[in-house]
RNA sequence: GGUACCGUGGCCGAGUGGCUAGGCAGAGGUCUGCAAAACCUCGUACAGCAGUUCGAAUCUGCUCGGUACCUCCA
């Protein structure tokens, strides 16, 4: 197995993946509210988390990818009325708040399995977890680290960080956020809140009689903070210590600092080893996000239906673009952007296919007729296999492997000869395009797939324009092909006389 | 205001002390009946200023510009 490095949020550095136990991951990602529609920032952390997932289980190691569904209601605004967002909504619709959940979760699992992603090993709701989260706030306030009011809990953020600072859990490891100058800044303003101080965060809140989601618990009728459920259901299925806990950059505050805080309180340790923050995607520079009200739902992105679109992008020509960006930069949308990912990605996946039908025993076997070129293609795929372990450097990958396509087209169209290179260079570049494309990278065809009858009728097309253009009968030979042209399948004439066809 | 991060050629984006990623767009060429596709060639970019160094896009300082988090947020 190589050696894996990851940039841990938690330390700020790059390091050495070891996993508490050996040969096994555990692996938890915050997964989507299910209040609203997905729109391409989501996309970003549950692509990437999905290859991190395919990645690690092609090194072979056994992975349990726990990623949840929040599908209770969490307050809008402190300072204002608390109120369930999933019910206000639901009310606003007229729809069962559940029933609601559940058309969004439908929708999400759509959108996944749009990108194709894989389904994760286990995924949890907040809903299916109120026991869970209630007896785990039950021993917080046993420990001293929360308090009860009006029916609603509070975790004790002072007296947790006075606490277990000195053990190395601070109430701002993760964040690097110092508490004692939020504590001065926020003092004052707190004053008429239940909260002892702002930063202390609720772990349960009471509910009005008019609340629709509401469950029956120690303190009164209420429902769920919304940082108990990641730590109650981590800790359920992955246990006290785990190894990797992903998750958007906007999530590193509050939400898993807090996280951590009640995990700590309850496990004396910080839950996860390997805190991985993807960046946001912007949209002219801004992050997109429902507050700056510049969001592109995934339905929209997939149809086109968008003032800012120019045109529909496929979930592939998406997942292509994620991948050509580290995942710890930003990415920027824009209509230019992802068209050269659409072209981009077609270009590769038409030379991969080329490569599959490479035959072996064209090569030169034992011996590279141009060792040169051999070792150039050993070493595109070897420094390609490391970029991978480098935190997950999925760009450099990629652009290996766009310095290994005009090879392959050569080798195909008869430039170069496939003897140039040895039998095991060309297993090899076909065995790491296939592993890295579909296996870890995800990206499949998006083709039609009826091609079986088609083909037929394409053969016969270009048959017919063969035989037309041997006769110098342009008109007809231009005719098909125009006409193919404007139905969205382009002709290709290849160097040895061969016609092949693709889908533009 | 506090805390981080970023500023790379027309666009998107890796990289990070010397060996000038990559994609898309663009230009020229080969091929073609003409195209398209493919292939070949071409852009010496790293916000600005000063410093460290034999050598900096890469390190240090300052300036300018931008973003994120501090509130729900992937």
């Amino acid at each position: 197995m190589p050696t894996l490095r990851f940039f841990n949020s938690l330390t700020r550095q790059k390091e050495v993946f070891e996993p508490v136990t050996p040969g096994h991951v555990g692996m938890y990602v915050c997964g989507p509210t299910v209040s609203g529609e997905s729109h391409l920032g989501h996309a970003r952390p549950f692509i990437t988390f999905d290859i991190l997932f395919r990645y690690l289980m092609h090194l072979g190691y056994k992975v349990r990818y726990v990623r949840n569904i929040t599908d209770a209601g969490h307050f809008e605004e402190e300072g204002r009325v608390a109120e369930d967002k999933i019910s206000t909504k639901a009310v606003l619709e007229k729809l069962e708040p559940m029933e609601l959940v559940q058309k969004y979760t439908n929708m999400f699992h759509w959108a996944m399995h749009q990108f194709n992603n894989l389904e994760p090993s286990i995924e949890p709701t907040a809903t299916g977890h109120i026991v869970e989260q209630i007896v785990m706030i039950e021993r917080i306030i046993a420990d001293g680290y929360a308090y009860v009011v009006n029916g609603s809990v509070y975790f004790d953020v002072e007296k947790y960080h006075r606490d277990f600072e000195g053990r190395g859990m601070a109430y701002g490891v993760l964040s690097g956020r110092v508490l004692d100058d939020q504590l001065e800044t926020t003092r004052v303003l707190s004053s008429q809140d239940e909260k002892r101080n702002k930063s202390d965060f609720a772990l349960w809140k009471h509910a009005a009689p008019e609340h629709i989601m509401q469950w029956k618990s120690p303190w009164g009728m209420g429902f769920p903070g919304w940082h108990i459920e990641c730590s109650a259901m981590s800790n359920k299925y992955l246990g006290e210590r785990f190894d990797i806990h992903g998750g958007g950059m906007d999530l590193q505050f509050p939400h898993h600092e807090c996280e951590i805080a009640q995990s700590a309180v309850c496990n004396h340790q910080i839950p996860a080893r390997y805190w991985l923050h993807n960046n946001m995607i912007t949209i002219n520079g801004k992050k997109m996000g429902k507050s700056y009200n510049n969001v592109i739902k995934l339905s929209e992105l997939f149809g086109g239906h968008h003032s800012m679109l120019e045109q529909p992008y496929s979930p592939m020509t998406v997942r292509f673009f994620i991948l050509q960006t580290h995942y710890r930069s930003t990415l920027d949308f824009g209509n230019e952007a992802l068209q050269a990912a659409e072209r981009g990605l077609k270009r590769m996946w038409e030379a991969f296919g080329h490569l599959e039908k490479l035959d072996v025993a064209a090569t030169g076997g034992q011996q590279a007729g141009d060792p040169v070129q051999d070792a150039q293609c050993q070493r595109l795929l070897d420094e390609a296999e490391e970029s991978m372990t480098d935190d997950l450097n999925t760009a450099k990958v990629m652009a290996n492997f766009f310095e290994l396509v005009p090879v392959i087209n050569s080798f195909r169209d008869g430039h170069v000869q496939l003897s140039s290179i040895t039998a095991t260079t060309l297993k090899r570049l076909q065995q790491v395009f296939r592993t890295y494309l579909v296996d870890i990278f995800g990206l499949r065809d998006e083709k039609p797939s009826d091609s079986g009858r088609l083909d037929s009728v394409m053969q016969l097309l270009i048959d017919i324009r063969r035989e037309a253009r041997s006769r110098k009968d342009f008109a007809t030979s231009d005719k098909i092909r125009n006409q193919l042209q404007s139905m969205g399948i382009q002709l290709k004439d290849e160097k040895d006389g061969r016609v092949s066809w693709t889908y533009l």
